[in-house]
DNA sequence: ATTATTGTATTATCTACTTAATACAATAAT
DNA sequence: ATTATTGTATTAAGTAGATAATACAATAAT
């Protein structure tokens, strides 16, 4: 699967952010042990060093947990995982109604446009 | 109003959104003329550099041009502010669509969370 | 004619991010 | 016991973005 990584913000940031929607969407399981560093390092193209700073701040938000040499395993608290979820798509919901006000639509306009689009795409 | 500028992307890019934003969006009129490099850089609280960079580069974009002197203006051309809004405004569903997808949020239940969501803020 | 304002260019410095190349301690695997 | 794998730390170098301090040419305003 591509990392999809641009230049646009810090590489280490968009890692992190992708290895938690892998967990809250369930490609990385409660208590499921994640690649090693040097894994997700070479499978994303970027350094080991980038890769350690992204893991480690995933670790301080408390989705992933390390045990020095055997590897990071996921959190089991399936509570922690299902709020972060609801937390991030909740951020999603409310930058997007914020843009699209700002670019001038309207509610019902943004539900509208929605209902069009959403039907248009499946994996590509 | 505040430029609400953050440090996760550069600054430039930021500023040339939101100029962007503001004329697709009727705050800057087609043939209005903008304020100079010097003021909008002092506005924003950035250096006059870093203005300079990102009105190039929506100059690049069309939606504005300069004769030398007398500063910059918007263009007259209605057709491409309009275009360039629905462009916008495209990009931001396709990208809310996919963030939520990825998240594992379906069709239904993402206009379902947005309906319930679009009432509650106004203007915070 | 003079002055002020415009966009633009230049050079230097600073910071954050990234890569590179190692190294080390702890421990799981053999 | 030895080896390999783990996370982690360190030092150096390169790059992009931002700031700072000027400078210049063109022209609108006076």
């Amino acid at each position: 699967m591509a990392w999809n990584l641009d230049s646009d913000r810090p590489i280490y940031a968009q890692i992190l952010e992708r290895i938690e929607i892998q967990i809250v969407s369930g490609v990385y399981k409660p208590g499921e042990k994640i690649p090693s560093v040097r894994e997700l390092a070479a499978e994303a193209g970027v350094n080991p060093n980038t890769m350690q700073r992204a893991l480690a701040e995933l670790e301080r938000h408390g989705l992933v947990s390390t045990q020095r040499t055997s590897g990071r395993v996921v959190t089991e608290d399936m509570n922690m995982i299902k709020e972060t979820r609801n937390m991030l798509a909740k951020e999603q919901i409310q930058e997007f109604i914020q843009r699209m006000r700002e670019l001038g639509f309207e509610k019902e306009e943004i539900l509208t446009l929605l209902k069009s689009e959403a039907g248009g795409e499946k994996n590509e």
